[in-house]
DNA sequence: CGCGAACTACGAAGACCTTCGTTGACACCT
DNA sequence: AGGTGTCAACGAAGGTCTTCGTAGTTCGCG
């Protein structure tokens, strides 16, 4: 049982896993270049570093340049991060935060489309 | 100007505000107890002493146990949540949130047509 | 070879969060 | 008046996150 139960990941580790899963294996010069935020270049190294202890990335040290690559699945995270959220600010429904995701702002309608295919989906599962 | 971009709030800090919304206005003991983790008494006190400081809730002193309620909405706060969660790690979609939202967990029926009736609206609009 | 550029590693500082012990004030009861 | 319980205030400790300076390594080149 080596499973420490994840924590979320931070702002800055996020940001990173996001360059990652955007563009593949990266080093660390390419993640703190496609990242335009003004950090230095020895900040995004080091909290690299910690995100490989945490097990969030894998590294490939046989370049000069190690190369980076994500190790937590970009939909994980995403679910993590949703369900978090759904059980600390909306009483655990998903819908709630769904409907207040939406109102917020216009949505494009082929997501419109998207979602109510999936509304349908989820009312025949409920029928049955 | 004296709006100083609201930070979002933390874990401790969301966690009394949930209470505050559901109950309205407490005292720290009412907010401790309902609060059933573990933390101490004065671990509630410090930190809605903290929160008072950052404007997240008001106090009134009139009595000696002095009483607490949100000055944030809630609607405002989860609206601020979400939005930031939808720029770190949707890319900017609600669609893309909600997508993931609904597929986690079951909704109920109520709540599918909440969001069925939510779409019409949106996919009117989007068609004007 | 010796220099400079590109890298990693390390450590430390500063900010913020959370936690709680302790202190002092106040109030009620006997 | 003295004791007990409730309360706010304060300060400090420990943890985590982010930031970056500095040092050491490796590589290529003149």
């Amino acid at each position: 049982m080596s499973r420490t139960k994840l924590p979320r990941p931070t702002d800055a580790e996020l940001a990173i896993l996001r360059v990652l899963w955007d563009r593949g294996a990266s080093t660390v010069r390419e993640v703190h270049e496609t990242l335009q935020d003004g950090s230095g270049y020895t900040t995004v190294l080091k909290t690299m570093q910690i995100m490989t202890e945490k097990e969030l990335v894998m590294r490939d040290e046989a370049q000069r340049a190690h190369v980076y690559s994500a190790r937590v699945p970009r939909e994980n995270t995403q679910r993590q991060l949703v369900t978090d959220l759904v059980d600390r600010v909306f009483g655990g429904s998903p819908a709630r935060l769904a409907l207040q995701a939406l109102s917020t702002k216009k949505t494009s309608p082929e997501e419109l489309a998207e979602l109510r295919q999936l509304l349908d989906t989820l009312e025949k599962e409920s029928e049955s």
